[in-house]
DNA sequence: CGGCTGATGATCT
DNA sequence: GATCATCAGCCGG
């Protein structure tokens, strides 16, 4: 859910990657630093960085205190506020929307003023439930990465069209 | 659909 | 100076 002055966005995450505390692929594998550092917060504390210069990652952190280690969420599919998310994306198609981490990001507003926000209750950006059956769970490699790239990490919902990546791994 | 490449900036070496 | 949890645009099949 994200809250924003022109309106409310809702969309229900279908795809994610996780992070464990001892990853190569990790942020957190080389211990807190300033930015990681909300990798660390207790989990539902969000860990928001820029990648590749341009792109924002919203990530979950998902451990105790202390532990850095989180959920990367990749894609999601738009429900509410649609013509919101189209806006800032520059185009309708509908799978143009959040299908990837950056395209999400930029569909939902993720900036980094929301790093560190406790996700876990009502704000501008919260995770909440949508009563709606899930799909069956796909799992495959994590996507973009060179370390520990045989890890079995990401996890998204079997038939989705606004799930990312190749068709091959999406099986 | 798959493959390639430039963009663009924070972070680390 | 290299790396990088990406994407849009362009090409060929």
């Amino acid at each position: 859910m994200r809250e924003i002055p022109e309106g409310r966005m809702v969309a229900r995450i279908v795809e994610t990657e996780a992070y464990l505390h001892d990853d190569p692929a990790a942020h957190s594998y080389r211990g807190e630093t300033p930015r990681n550092r909300s990798l660390f917060l207790e989990g539902g504390h969000a860990y928001v960085y820029v990648a590749y210069g341009i792109h924002r990652m919203l990530n979950v952190a998902a451990g105790a205190h202390g532990v850095g280690t989180g959920v990367l969420v990749r894609a999601a599919e738009p429900l509410e506020g649609i013509e919101l998310m189209q806006a800032r994306r520059r185009t309708t198609v509908p799978t143009d929307l959040a299908r990837g981490p950056g395209r999400l990001a930029e569909a939902m507003e993720i900036t980094m003023a929301l790093d560190a926000m406790d996700l876990t209750r009502p704000g501008p950006l919260w995770l909440g439930s949508i009563d709606r059956p899930t799909g069956e769970i796909g799992i495959s490699v994590r996507i973009g990465i060179t370390k520990a790239a045989d890890l079995p990490l990401r996890f998204y919902e079997r038939g989705s069209r606004f799930v990312s990546g190749p068709r091959t791994l999406n099986g």
